[in-house]
DNA sequence: CAGATAAATTCACATATATGTACGTTCGCC
DNA sequence: GGCGAACGTACATATATGTGAATTTATCTG
């Protein structure tokens, strides 16, 4: 069961990190079709906790730096290393194409970071984007890093579903598509769950998280050059991460 | 009407924000007393989002960089000028109290930006912190800047009420407070909203944006020197605040 | 490795909550 | 400066939603 009301905290903060200035009620629920007496309501709740205020008198609501102070102290925990943002750029710039690091949360895989793309066709995805895990390139260079009962375990809670035509629609499948991939070396995916989109990646392991990095971007510039972007990626991973670590 | 669900997000962000480390469904429910399933209900709605995800197997959720990167398009629009920091900053290294950056929210005032005493015995602020706007020194050098017609509007929604033996319970006492300020040449407050708190602000335009900015602390270190903590906040003020601005 | 224990998940129902409607207030325009 | 329209606010009611109990899944213990 979706909690709207939670959903609707969240959509009005990225309401707001989208048009970057205050809003008056009226404003916001036009924009969400959500009724007055309500939007008020939700206005009133986040104010009194102080998250929104009035910056200048009747120009509406504006969110409280304290998202960004509350975010700061989320954050400082674990950060990725610099290198792997580094990691990204690089990628990003090289290929032209939009590079990430990926992280596991139950059957989806989560980008926790990005660098897209400059080009005017290309993969858009934001951190916090989510994608089957079994059905994506970086996905399944996360289910890699599994044991055996572990992805038993994913595999029990995912929904099969046929999201393209070369979607693997059973264990069978996505584990044989493991196996091809470590023969390959690399992770692919060539619109597995993602229309037109191409991708490959790498497992990733920092320390005892399970992350990876994967490039993607359409099928059509992605897919003739597939192999060289996975070696691009693993000589970038090799060139940056400190050889100290395990 | 306070929206629950939607303050319950904030808690669990502010609970995230406190303890530093990914928590389990059931350590979040134990904390606040929450059933399990309506605990469930609202992991899986911020997961879903790509708010929450798990770093790694079995250890629990914690917040995706999501959080972080919004937070950070909301602030990157008119943010405080540096100078600001470096004032409250300087002005609670010189005072050992705590300073903070005020502005208004309807009849609250919003702490916006804040840096702590370091004493034992402090006021403790956070970011987002919300105080009447007419029973405080920081409220009161916000109506400073206000017309006489912004101000009747606030007064009427307004609600009068005895906090502690000095709080202003009328139109006409907090407006005798205003000119008693206006001669004094500062704002002061001993505890008329928060017991043995006492503070001294004075209001700081800057654009068309009104703020003021507070030396507050407890009433028997701070009430003795006042006069002098009012003169150094208008000293530092002028010291710090570039020339050019209007 | 099996049994026990704890956690996660599902579901149907009672209840807290979102909202339609109505009222008061503020603002823009002539 | 007064009128009209838009905005903000309060409240009662129907309804979407939170929750306790039951089920399934995972983890610990001997």
């Amino acid at each position: 069961m979706i909690v709207r009301q939670a959903a609707n905290v969240l959509e009005i903060m990225e309401f707001f990190a989208q048009v970057k200035k205050p809003a008056t009620l009226a404003e916001i629920a036009d924009h969400f079709g959500w009724p007055r007496s309500s939007t008020f309501n939700l206005l009133a709740t986040l104010s009194e906790k102080g998250y929104l205020y009035e910056p200048r008198p009747r120009a509406g609501f504006y969110p409280t730096p304290r998202w960004l102070a509350m975010a700061r102290m989320i954050s400082e925990v674990e950060p990725l290393p610099q290198w792997t943002h580094t990691l990204i750029a690089d990628l990003s710039a090289e290929t032209g194409e939009t590079a990430s690091i990926v992280a596991p949360a139950g059957v989806m895989a989560v980008f926790i970071d990005v660098v897209e793309s400059q080009a005017a066709i290309r993969y858009f995805a934001t951190i916090g984007h989510r994608v089957p895990i079994h059905a994506t390139a970086s996905g399944r260079a996360l289910l890699l890093q599994y044991s055996q009962e572990e992805r038993d375990s994913v595999y029990r809670k995912i929904e099969f579903k046929q999201y393209g035509p070369s979607t693997p629609i059973s264990i069978e499948a996505v584990e044989t598509e493991l196996r091809n991939s470590i023969a390959r070396g690399y992770c692919q995916s060539f619109a597995d769950y993602s229309r037109d989109l191409a991708g490959a990646a790498i497992p990733l392991p920092i320390g005892d998280r399970r992350l990876s990095v994967v490039v993607a971007g359409p099928e059509f510039r992605i897919g003739p050059k597939i192999a060289e972007v996975a070696a691009l990626i693993a000589r970038t991973v090799d060139r940056l991460r400190p050889k100290a670590a395990a």
